[in-house]
DNA sequence: TATTTATATAATCATTTACTTATATTTAAA
DNA sequence: TTTAAATATAAGTAAATGATTATATAAATA
């Protein structure tokens, strides 16, 4: 049972709209940054900054394969935060229009 | 169907501690502004602001009985709130400590 | 009708936050 | 072993945010 601080940390992850729209792309597959930079509308750093908050606050994970780094949805255990991902509009379409699907 | 930025901005609603306090303690029962600053560790205009913007927000309704303002919870049209409001810890032992159970 | 009680609003301030630009780091490849 | 690509970090800035203090409004009561 979490208590009123760590939900209120974590609802704060997902209040800003960028992250929001990152939580609602990694929920249909892993992706590298540079995935995620070419499908929201702002800068490199702008995302690698948001991605060490979600990570750091516990929602995302963090994996390298090479020169990549793939991020990936970890909310199995705030149960309470998984109908709010469901309800996230979907996010297919613009991830099938990725170029060449995956990084270069 | 909410969009990102419907989502993001009742989600940034309960991202604030005094606010998902207050959610907290509607979710029990229906508060007068000042049975909620007794229970809440903060001053009468913080309180009237923040319910304020759950009202424009529209997570809470607001009625008045003569002097009172009532505030109530209104989420039914957002069910992917409810998960997150049911998680809140009980809030029931501090509202049965209210002197007098109810104002004055 | 003057006073008290409940609540809202306004103004101000300090803090936090998201974003940008510039630079560093790490890995792969030429 | 230099260069390029992917990502992170740092520094700076503007805007948003939460809290406080002071004041206004509205309803009830003396």
């Amino acid at each position: 049972m979490p208590t009123i601080d760590e939900m209120s940390e974590s609802l704060k992850l997902l209040s800003d709209k960028t992250r929001l729209t990152i939580i609602a792309l990694l929920r249909e597959r892993e992706m590298c940054v540079c995935d995620i930079v070419d499908l929201l509308n702002t800068t490199q750093p702008n995302v690698s900054q948001h991605l060490k908050k979600l990570r750091t606050g516990g929602l995302i994970n963090e994996t390298r394969r090479s020169q990549w780094i793939y991020y990936s949805l970890n909310v199995d255990d705030k149960p309470y935060l998984k109908p709010v991902i469901d309800e996230l509009p979907s996010m297919r379409d613009q991830i099938n229009a990725l170029k060449s699907q995956g990084c270069n």
